[in-house]
DNA sequence: TTAATTATTGTATTTTCGACAATTATTTAA
DNA sequence: TTAAATAATTGTCGAAAATACAATAATTAA
């Protein structure tokens, strides 16, 4: 084992990347943005910044959603950490990524000093990114995938009122499988979603009732509810 | 929205948290060690290093590993990053916490040169810690709790060969509940075990069948077997 | 040999899953 | 005004899983 100053460890930096995923035309996308400095200069990449050096992890991922899209109080979840030596070509950059879901119709993502330009992209379709960005991604959307499983997340990706099918539509696109409409139902029952009079407009076919999610209820429940396979 | 310079963003350091967790006596083990230097002399705390300039975290996590058990090839899995900028009294120390799982019996953690003594605490009673430690175990051990539910990581902290009802316990010490002794059985019955012919000696009672997890073949079968609550 | 102890298996009821069918409400085109 | 088309919604039924509880079997210790 060799012995290096301990001041020679305090060279290094640290960065938050965070991915924002919404639903928009029956699909789960990612915020990426056009890079417009070196490196990388030109390629997509995941929204991220260094962190301050009086800043908590949290407070870095927080400021960067902010500046990108004027949002805050979002649910910000932590994911992975990335730290290989080379994976930043101009110094030992360890990243930490967050993710957090939005609806993409309530705002408009703005491209900051860091970039030219922004996109949503299809999470089935992403590019390839800049740095270890591809890994990143992945990763994150396996946890996300996960989570989806296991927490009512996805409320904060549909509009505040959504048709069940809507709901449906947003699993099937995660987990790329086609789902029973009945069994579907069935199965979220214990979900507590609130039923409005109001109904769907301009479709062309019977309109679907519209759902929104009783997110305080839940709250108070959240215990008692039971959203996971319990050994 | 504040400007520094580049540079003055490495200025930072990185540590890996390294939490071991095994099984003895009916109750999950996380190892402490007795810490032997400034700051935090004398506390117990997760053993932990900073990380070489040129190490991947996954390393750090391995060497780690090495140099408090002499174990390698154990399954390490990446927790939780923490960073609040005061966590470390000598300067910023962004830490990533990794668990694994390990028959305490195997082998004899030693103390290295950043410990005077170690020890096995139940998980239930960890007393308090150096740094933000309790933080970093508390959130650790729920992630453990969620793997456990999901993933067969519990066989890394069983002997070898095991008893059904010491199975059951680890779960049961796991999330403090009672089960029943039918059902359980009912319910693993996808996991793939072997039965052997031995059975259990020096017991004061009907001695019961040794098992072991079939680990080569839950490799390939893995994709095949749901362990999970499925939306 | 028997009491004590724990392992192991079984049964019966309720709940959920999964595939699919039937019915209902609404729009659009004839 | 009516019928066809489309999708929403609800229902059924057998299979599988969960849950509670009971019965039986195998050992040890006295």
């Amino acid at each position: 084992m060799y012995r290096i100053n301990f001041s020679d460890f305090f060279t290094s930096a640290f960065s938050v990347d965070c991915m924002l995923f919404g639903y928009s035309q029956g699909q789960i996308k990612a915020l990426l943005i056009k890079r417009a400095m070196e490196p990388y200069n030109n390629f997509w990449a995941i929204p991220g910044d260094l962190v301050y050096p009086d800043e908590d992890l949290d407070e870095a991922a927080n400021r960067i959603l902010k500046d990108l899209t004027g949002l805050s109080d979002v649910g910000l979840h932590q994911a992975q950490s990335f730290g290989h030596p080379k994976r930043h070509p101009q110094g030992r950059v360890v990243t930490v990524s967050y993710f957090a879901m939005v609806r993409i119709e309530d705002f408009n993502a703005k491209a900051s000093s860091w970039a030219d330009e922004i996109s949503w992209v299809p999470i089935h379709d992403i590019p390839v990114l800049a740095f270890d960005h591809n890994l990143i991604m992945a990763t994150t959307i396996e946890l996300l995938k996960q989570k989806l499983r296991v927490e009512p997340i996805c409320f904060d990706m549909l509009p505040d009122r959504f048709t069940l099918n809507e709901f449906q539509q947003l699993y099937e696109y995660a987990y790329n499988q086609p789902l029973d409409k009945a069994n579907f139902r069935k199965k979220i029952k214990h979900v507590p979603l609130l039923a409005h009079d109001e109904k769907q407009k301009m479709v062309k076919h019977r309109p679907a009732k519209l759902f929104s999610f009783a997110k305080e209820y839940y709250k108070t429940k959240v215990e008692t509810i039971d959203y996971q396979f319990k050994m």
